[in-house]
DNA sequence: CTTAGGG
DNA sequence: CCCTAAG
């Protein structure tokens, strides 16, 4: 083997490098604080500007409603929450959320027994944008058979009354957890037409509390179902003086004008960058909580941010659009099915595809169990032919030497976050529900077991093996639906699949997903015109996704300032688990652990060792190419994990030992490398010897 | 989409 | 492994 000893590069075997560069971590390390300092100053030069003029118009803020003294006072509300929160970074980072226009609520104020009344009240002001949005959370949508097939949906809250939110939350955390079963609350039905905000003056006293008693809320469902008018103004309470209907009206349409700065910082779309709380820490708490990953169901604020019409969206279609092979189709598909859950975060409905909660299997002795095949799906269509299904049935597991008897009386599917406007219609809720369900289904669910609270992976392993016998007490195995990372090809029908819950979990393991049903997150923001359709899920998949944006030019304004204030308040959803204590399970799941085998390492480092260490890609496309499983960012952090493992001794590393060889070439290929952050050059000189130290390299090209 | 890094 | 900012 040839030896060629380069001084100048002190590694032997590489290629010239080239074009040294400086790493991306210091350039992006530089402007990132300025960044950062920039906003933080801008906003409070905002802020304080608003103050001022705020004080300068203040008198006659509360009588002119003028656009432009309206638009002051919707600022200076914001304004002066901050000033109020200053001390307190956490709570102002809801208040932050709240004026950015999602319909987070106060309740973490509530919750903490805020004195500042006044403060929630203005901070309900603010909210006024919200007025007409209501958030809910199907903590489960239980499809137990037991209910004799009457499928229930469980709407547990409604999230945008903070007040009642919270306490209710507060008090029956717990709850979360149960079947929240006849616990229907309708309020995300509120029917709030602008009508009866505009009636308000005449039957709303001074209600202008902070608080929202209940009965209010009840009242009024009653009198949209009634269908009469609504003259209970809900929310009112939450108006101060300066805000009547009308005002409200203005105000909105002032904070909405793009033009304008300012409002501009309090539009519900606006990215959350444009709020840097006071302090970096704030900031960084509220990223933390957006991000949670316990919290998958908050939107990216990047990507949420101006859900125009489709056009916002499609991007997410278009992802992975160029799949190499065939064998990354696979993974495109599965990158489109999780991109198009986060879609699906962003408009509305949310399905926490973590670890569903599991069902109450019980294995039951007494039920016979007819083998196997028996699975029979119970499939439910409501009187009104949504609803949810039930998915209930026995299997029967064989072990070689016993049976082991199952009855799964029924799976729970997933939680689901359901947001729809408050005009939308029973019907499109309905819908909507319908949706969620039959997405989380058609994008393939797995059959999850749990025994003892830990989820049993090892498929091949036999029943008795893991623990699962007749004898043992069955009480702690566990079954639940998880969402099938592992999709089938290309989708479809493009038609709408029906409602099928196919109770065969094979079914539900192969079953394609369906087309881009996600997209219609939001139902109907307006009060949907033929009814008729109301309890017709199949062309669910054409309702409208309203987006605020082109719903502004046909409406009046008063429905405008109702359709204006967008959907996309998953923050609010962000917030949930604060009050749902350390909810384990992860949303999303995780990608289960492949440790990378000594083969792969070697392929990998060879790979390194020829492309160098900022070529991830190429190294996947070379090493990895049918590994699916391995994506080039797999790749580099598997090789980051290497040149620590290289690095410590011996006795330190786990896991399956990697030769000493192959590190030895991790650390030579990392070294090298890191000196020569170079790219490749074009064609190797001609005498390049590759390799060296280590022993045989057989250079597989 | 890729990279580079932090978590 | 995940998540993201950058590019």
């Amino acid at each position: 083997m040839v030896f060629k000893k380069r001084q100048d590069h002190g590694f032997n075997g590489f290629r010239l490098p080239t074009i040294p560069r400086a790493p991306r971590s210091v350039r992006r390390g530089l402007r990132k604080k300025t960044v950062e300092d920039t906003q933080i100053c801008a906003f409070e030069l905002l802020a304080s500007i608003a103050g001022k003029l705020l004080h300068e118009s203040e008198s006659s803020a509360s009588s002119n409603a003028s656009e432009g003294i309206d638009l002051l006072a919707c600022g200076k509300d914001a304004v002066k929450q901050e000033r109020e929160f200053e001390d307190k970074p956490f709570k102002a980072e809801w208040l932050y959320q709240r004026n950015c226009g999602d319909s987070s609520f106060a309740f973490e104020m509530a919750s903490q027994n805020i004195s500042h009344k006044s403060t929630l009240k203005e901070f309900s002001h603010s909210e006024s944008d919200d007025v007409l949005e209501r958030t809910s959370f199907i903590k489960s949508f239980d499809c137990s058979q037991k209910t004799g097939g009457d499928a229930k949906s469980v709407i547990c809250k409604s999230k945008t009354d903070s007040e009642n939110y919270s306490s209710k939350v507060e008090g029956g955390s717990p709850q979360f957890g149960e079947s929240c079963d006849a616990n229907v609350n309708i309020e995300a039905e509120r029917r709030l037409e602008v009508v009866g905000l505009k009636n308000e003056d005449a039957n709303k006293p001074n209600i202008c509390s902070s608080k929202v008693p209940t009965e209010l809320f009840l009242e009024s469902s009653a009198a949209i179902n009634s269908d009469s008018n609504v003259k209970v103004p809900l929310r009112q309470d939450s108006v101060p003086n300066a805000c009547s209907p009308r005002h409200r009206n203005d105000i909105k349409l002032g904070c909405r004008d793009d033009d304008e700065n300012f409002s501009r910082c309090f539009k519900r779309s606006t990215k959350l960058k444009a709020f840097r709380p006071p302090t970096h820490i704030a900031d960084r708490r509220i990223r933390k909580l957006l991000t949670s990953k316990y919290w998958k169901v908050a939107p990216k604020l990047k990507d949420c941010e101006f859900p125009r019409s489709e056009g916002g969206l499609k991007p997410l279609y278009r992802k992975r659009k160029t799949c190499h092979d065939r064998q990354n189709r696979q993974k495109c598909q599965r990158d489109i099915l999780f991109k198009r859950r986060k879609l699906f975060d962003q408009i509305s409905v949310v399905t926490s595809d973590g670890g569903f909660s599991s069902e109450s299997v019980s294995n039951s002795p007494e039920k016979g169990m007819t083998e196997d095949k028996n699975d029979s799906a119970a499939i439910l269509h409501g009187a009104n032919g949504v609803s949810s299904s039930v998915l209930g049935h026995q299997a029967s597991f064989h072990s070689k030497d016993s049976h082991v008897k199952f009855s799964i009386k029924s799976f729970r599917v997933p939680e689901l976050f359901i947001e729809v406007p408050e005009t939308a219609t029973v019907g499109s809720l309905k819908r909507t529900i319908m949706e969620a369900v039959t997405s989380i289904l058609g994008s393939g669910l797995d059959v999850g077991i749990l025994l003892q609270g830990k989820k049993v992976r090892d498929d091949n392993r036999t029943l008795m093996q893991t623990g699962i016998s007749c004898k043992d007490n069955l009480d702690s195995l566990g079954f639940m639906l998880e969402p099938n990372t592992v999709q089938t090809p290309p989708p479809m029908c493009s038609s709408d699949l029906p409602p099928l819950l196919s109770c065969d979990s094979s079914q539900l393991l192969t079953r394609s997903p369906e087309n881009p049903v996600l997209d219609s997150g939001i139902s109907d923001a307006l009060p949907d015109p033929p009814l008729t359709n109301s309890s017709n899920h199949v062309d669910s998949n054409h309702d409208t996704v309203s987006s605020p944006t082109d719903m502004n030019d046909k409406t009046t304004p008063d429905t405008k300032a109702i359709v204006a204030v967008p959907a996309m308040s998953m923050e609010a959803l962000a917030v949930v688990p604060l009050n749902q204590k350390t909810r384990r399970s992860e949303l999303v799941q995780r990608r289960t652990r492949r440790p990378f085998s000594v083969s792969e390492v070697e392929a990998l480092v060879h790979a390194v060792e020829e492309l160098g260490t900022g070529r991830w890609r190429d190294v996947k496309l070379r090493a990895f190419e049918n590994a699916d499983h391995r994506t080039y960012v797999d790749l580099k952090d598997k090789w980051k994990t290497l040149v620590h493992t290289a690095k410590i001794a011996p006795q330190q590393r786990r896991g399956e030992p990697v030769p000493q060889e192959l590190l030895d070439r991790v650390l030579a290929a990392h070294s090298y490398w890191s000196q020569h952050q170079a790219k490749p050059q074009g064609k190797h000189q001609a005498g390049t010897p590759k390799i060296m130290e280590a022993p045989a390299e057989v250079p597989v090209e």
